[in-house]
RNA sequence: GCCCAUGUAGCUCAGUGGUAGAGCACUCCCUUGGUAAGGGAGAGGUCACCAGUUCAAUCCUGGUCAUGGGCUCCA
């Protein structure tokens, strides 16, 4: 007798041992149709799987989030065939499930070109309409070993041998193609309809750049047509918000040969960075934090003290000058070391709060470049706190308090919080991480934050928060961080004097909430394609005239708009109304305000927004109060 | 850094082994027009850079630089 007791509760006696597929029959053929997998107390197996003992079965199907990820499993097997069976040479490697679809490596001894993924794709369709039952078995280590060299796939030979030898080997067989794999796979081919090759890049076995370079085929899949259109959409509009071509629209920045990773800023982008700048600075006063500035350019005798000579200098642009070695700096953190340490620190001064907009220089490789998301000179809202290890908890929460506020003004509401521990890299004794790791834990608590743990993902010197918003478009950036630093205060030799007359070394909290301005600023330009709220927008109004007989008041009024702090411009170009609105509007202007005679005549302004309402006339006064308005509620 | 793709006017892009074209933008002229493109004329390019092949290269070949997509989501 076994017993299946299903989600709804209900439960199911079979005389003996029953498969998935047999249960979802005995439910009702219209499941068994749909069923792609199952999930055996909490397991993922195949519809064909025995279960032997009583045991908890939800029938998977493709509105499961499993059953579609089965479906994109089963989708890179399918690929890995059809290359199989066009270029009987390529090797396979692994095909795992991503986000929005899959991905296959093959070892190949050319590129796959765009016509190839073409080609492959149509075989793919054909061998999902062969209908091939997908069948699995297990096979013995060795054997396994010696079926893949057999077949010249040496890539999944090397695979198994890294397998445990605990783990049994399952293998997956469609008509001819076998792969290793642990599953579970849909039952056959033909539930595999809705999916499209995306791309070709080229990756590592195994990540490391000292392996081969495999051919990697991207691919995208969906249980219905719907879903993918959806997804294809969702791409394009990602695309129509790319930073780089908006910017490009709106004049924002350029970037050019010369400087490679660095960004020219243009007066409205400019504009821009200084509205944020400026809002941070602002805030930072408020929350007791001194603002300072130091040096670009420091002796590599510092840079060996701090450590980062020996851990960060692949990434350091370095300079000479007579028979000194200096080096650009890649962070803030040493240089603000210097200045706590100028003077002697009492107990009773902590903590110290030291931020800086400080511009860094990272000679990140080139192929890593992106943008300004990623560039080789950019600028932190960083800063640095000094305090006793008593203090770090109250300093993280309040931390996480401004960084709420900071991410709420900026329109982003959503927060993602994840906890770095230490990596193999690193500096500092075991003792000084477990106790870091500890404080930052019971600070995330306080805070009542939720939490992922990353183990190993921390800096050279220390654990760390990471903090990362959500988008219009729902996509997540890593924008914030809190790193604890036990250790460089003591390498670069912070100290202060305790309450009882000893020199104690402070803890030091790096710690940002933009990152780096210029990604900031890039992710902001997504999020609101370029269309941004009135406190951030660089040109807030543009005051046009009709006809040349209302240049003087159309001056006027801009004159006056100017003298209230509006960021205004005047358009009194000789060109139709129409055009000159199409113009603006394409400039993502917030308001664009008309004067023509009649409002000449009863000193008034004709107001349009954005999306193109007529707000009617009214005095400038009025306008510059709800500007105001719209300014201080961030909206 | 590595793999692939791309680099033509300010922008977006066509195009060809015989030294290049469109639209928009720009300049000038006409037009002074009420809520997303009025009309005309003109100017503008060492076809990323450096070599090579060729009678001839923007186009073919090689290299360099830059940009874009990938490169720790392990059977």
């Amino acid at each position: 007798m076994t017993e299946i007791r299903l989600p709804d509760g209900s439960i199911r006696s079979f005389e003996k041992s029953v498969s998935v597929m047999e249960v979802a029959m005995a439910i009702g053929p219209g499941l068994a149709r749909v069923a792609i997998a199952g999930k055996v107390n909490g397991k993922l197996v195949d519809v064909d799987s025995l279960i032997v003992e009583d045991s908890e079965l939800s029938i998977i199907t493709e509105k499961d989030p499993e059953g579609l990820e089965v479906v994109r499993h089963s989708c890179a097997h399918l690929l890995a065939q059809a290359v199989k069976e066009l270029f009987p040479d390529a090797q396979v490697t692994i095909g795992p499930v991503i986000e929005d679809g899959f991905y296959y490596d093959f070892s190949y001894q050319r590129p796959f070109t765009f016509e190839d993924l073409d080609t492959i794709e149509k075989r793919m369709l054909e061998i999902s309409k062969r209908d091939l039952k997908i069948r699995r078995k297990i096979l013995e280590r060795t054997e396994a070993i010696n079926f893949f060299k057999e077949q010249g796939e040496h890539y999944k030979a090397q695979i198994i041998e890294a397998i445990p030898s605990t783990e049994p080997l399952s293998l997956y067989s469609q008509g001819d193609f076998t792969d290793l794999c642990r599953g579970p796979h849909v039952p056959s081919t033909a539930k595999l309809k809705v999916f499209k090759l995306m791309k070709v890049a080229g990756a590592y076995w195994r990540g490391d750049s000292k392996n081969e370079m495999l051919q990697r085929i991207y691919g995208t899949a969906w249980t219905n047509k719907e879903d993918q259109k959806s997804y294809l959409h969702r791409l394009e509009e990602a695309d129509k918000r790319d930073h780089r071509k908006i910017a490009k629209q709106l004049g924002l920045f350029h970037t050019q040969e010369e400087a490679p990773g660095m960004v020219f800023w243009h007066p409205k982008g400019w504009l821009l960075w200084q509205q944020i700048e400026q809002y941070m600075r602002d805030l930072l006063d408020k929350n007791n934090y001194q603002e300072v500035r130091t040096p670009q350019v420091l002796d590599k005798n510092l840079w060996v003290r701090s450590g980062h000579w020996e851990n960060f200098r692949e990434n350091m642009f370095t300079t000479h000058s007579d028979e000194r070695e200096f080096a650009i700096k890649p962070m803030n953190c040493p240089g603000h070391v210097q200045i706590f340490n100028q003077g002697l620190r009492s107990y009773r001064e902590l903590p110290i709060r030291l931020a800086e907009f400080g511009s860094c220089h990272r000679n990140e490789a080139s192929g890593a470049l992106h943008g300004i998301m990623r560039v080789r000179a950019f600028t932190q809202d960083d800063a640095h706190i000094f305090c006793t290890e008593e203090q770090i908890q109250s300093e993280v929460v309040k931390f996480i308090d401004l960084l709420k506020i900071v991410y709420t003004d900026f329109g982003f509401n959503e927060l993602l919080v994840k906890l770095s521990t230490r990596p193999l890299k690193r500096v500092g004794s075991d003792e000084q991480w477990d106790k870091s790791e500890e404080a930052l834990e019971a600070a995330l608590g306080e805070a009542k934050l939720e939490w992922e743990l990353q183990p190993g993902e921390g800096a050279f010197y220390g654990p760390k928060i990471e903090f990362s918003l959500k988008d219009s478009i729902g996509r997540v950036w890593q924008c914030g961080t809190l790193q604890l630093d036990f250790s460089m205060p003591n390498r670069l030799g912070a100290e202060y004097v305790a309450e009882d007359n000893t020199r104690k070394v402070p803890v030091m909290l790096h710690r940002a909430i933009l990152g780096s301005l210029e990604r900031f600023i890039g992710i902001l330009i997504e999020n609101y394609t370029g269309a941004f709220p009135v406190w951030l927008a660089p040109e807030q109004v543009v005051v046009m005239n009709i006809s040349r007989g209302q240049n003087d008041y159309a001056q006027s009024v801009y004159n006056r708009l100017k003298q209230d702090g509006i960021r205004a411009s005047l358009d009194l170009r000789n060109e139709k109304i129409t055009y000159k609105i199409r113009e603006h509007s394409l400039q993502r202007l917030p308001y664009q305000v008309i004067v023509g005679d009649e409002e000449m005549n009863t000193d008034k302004i004709s107001v349009r927004n954005r999306v193109g309402v007529d707000l009617g006339q009214m005095t400038v006064q009025d306008f510059v109060n709800k500007l105001k308005d719209e300014i201080a509620t961030k909206k």
